[in-house]
DNA sequence: AACATGAGCAACCGCAATCCC
DNA sequence: AGGGATTGCGGTTGCTCATGT
């Protein structure tokens, strides 16, 4: 424990590697792969600490990465993803497999919190500034409701992140392994946490504070630069679309997208019933919920739909009639439960003060971004079978 | 042309989690 | 179980370049 002796810095180059640096670095992990990053500067005839080597090469040098432009797409993905992840770069990473969490966290900082910011809408809570006007009645509770919507989301979004990198890391093994075992076992000797659970595959990203920005987004930011949002999707390519774990137990909740299973993580606050769904490994990973922001929210969630009548139970029956009915489910709860739903697909700067409107007629944002939500699920379930985004 | 300022980004730092003996 | 070693992660720094004055 504690903290790591960083590698022994005296007579070691810091600073911006040189292209000379790179091919030494490039040349030793082709050959032999990086193995001990520690003892591979030595190896490779670099006078760089183990740490440095690794983020060169993760950051740069990896051969997958995509350097270059945000699209369109990459930078919505990035928002919304915050907006439920918060300043979780890796796990926001691993939606957009091709950028680094250093890019996308240097992304954010230099342009999407300042134009957020521009918009109105405070790139941390991801709210109108003025959100705070709201009143104190029923808005509040359904905004609490959402944020707690927004924290399971969030805590299913970053299993679903921990799900890919484990999945990336031993997808040749793992089926011969499943074939002698029906557990996960964990077999590689770097760091790894294995799957958690029954972990949604090929979900797409839930309502939930971010639906404001996005739609703030569409309204004033792409108007105003001219770009049109027809191709969600584009070139955004999500890791978890191409995983599935149906050898698993039988999800608690099981549905799909058109022809995309989705499976649940059931966040159930019963004591007995984290065993039945959490393997063992993953339950390291729920360590991380309980001291940070997870499990105990997870479960206060789920008493808060208890409280909102919309049972995990009620939800499973909904999510089991058809693909459609289940995302249109969660999706008609989260924007129906606004009071007043305004149905503008406007936004931007102006719909800010609307939001907000300081009249405290009732509409909260949302309510607003109904029909925004609804075309995203169209097209989700239209999307075709080998859409990368799906 | 010279300087100031700001944006963008690569790299570093240090903490925490995890691995492994 | 305990503790050192290793890795992952997020915040921050500092360099480079573009733009403005």
């Amino acid at each position: 424990m504690g903290r790591s002796p960083c590698c022994d810095k005296v007579g070691l180059k810091k600073g911006p590697w040189t292209p000379e640096e790179d091919q030494k670095l490039l040349a030793y992990i082709e050959e032999h792969g990086h193995g001990s990053w520690r003892a591979l500067p030595a190896k490779a005839g670099l006078q760089r600490c183990g740490k440095s080597c690794r983020l060169r090469w993760t950051n740069y040098l990896r051969p997958d990465i995509k350097r270059g432009k945000f699209s369109l797409q990459e930078e919505q993905t990035i928002i919304q993803l915050h907006a439920l992840l918060g300043n979780r770069w890796s796990a926001i990473a691993t939606h957009l497999p091709k950028r680094t969490d250093n890019e996308i966290k240097n992304y954010w900082n230099t342009h999407l919190k300042k134009r957020l910011a521009k918009m109105g809408i405070d790139p941390v809570t991801h709210k109108p500034k003025n959100d705070a006007l709201l009143s104190n009645d029923g808005q509040s509770k359904n905004a609490a409701n959402l944020s707690h919507m927004s924290q399971w989301e969030s805590a299913r979004l970053e299993a679903e992140a921990r799900l890919v990198r484990e999945s990336k890391l031993r997808s040749h093994s793992l089926q011969h392994q499943l074939s002698n075992n029906s557990g996960f076992a964990s077999s590689s000797s770097g760091s790894t946490s294995a799957p958690i659970m029954n972990t949604p595959v090929g979900s797409a990203p839930l309502p939930s504070r971010s639906l404001y920005v996005l739609n703030a987004w569409e309204g004033g930011w792409l108007r105003s630069t001219g770009q049109s949002n027809g191709g969600i999707g584009g070139d955004l390519e999500s890791p978890t679309s191409t995983l599935t774990f149906s050898e698993n137990a039988p999800p608690i909740m099981t549905t799909g997208l058109g022809e995309h299973s989705m499976q649940m993580i059931e966040f159930v606050g019963t004591s007995g019933s984290s065993e039945a769904g959490i393997v063992k490994e993953g339950k390291r990973d729920w360590k991380n919920y309980e001291h940070k922001d997870g499990i105990e929210n997870s479960m206060s969630f789920t008493s808060n739909l208890r409280d909102m009548t919309w049972t995990p139970e009620s939800f499973r029956t909904s999510v089991q009639v058809g693909n459609v009915m289940a995302e249109e489910g969660f999706t008609n709860l989260l924007l129906n439960n606004s009071d007043d739903r305004r149905l503008s697909a406007g936004g931007g700067e102006s719909d800010n003060g609307g939001g907000g409107d300081g009249s405290g007629s009732g509409s909260d944002y949302y309510g607003d971004n109904k029909i925004y939500w609804n075309s995203i699920l169209n097209l989700v379930n239209s999307s075709p079978p080998d859409s990368p985004m799906f």
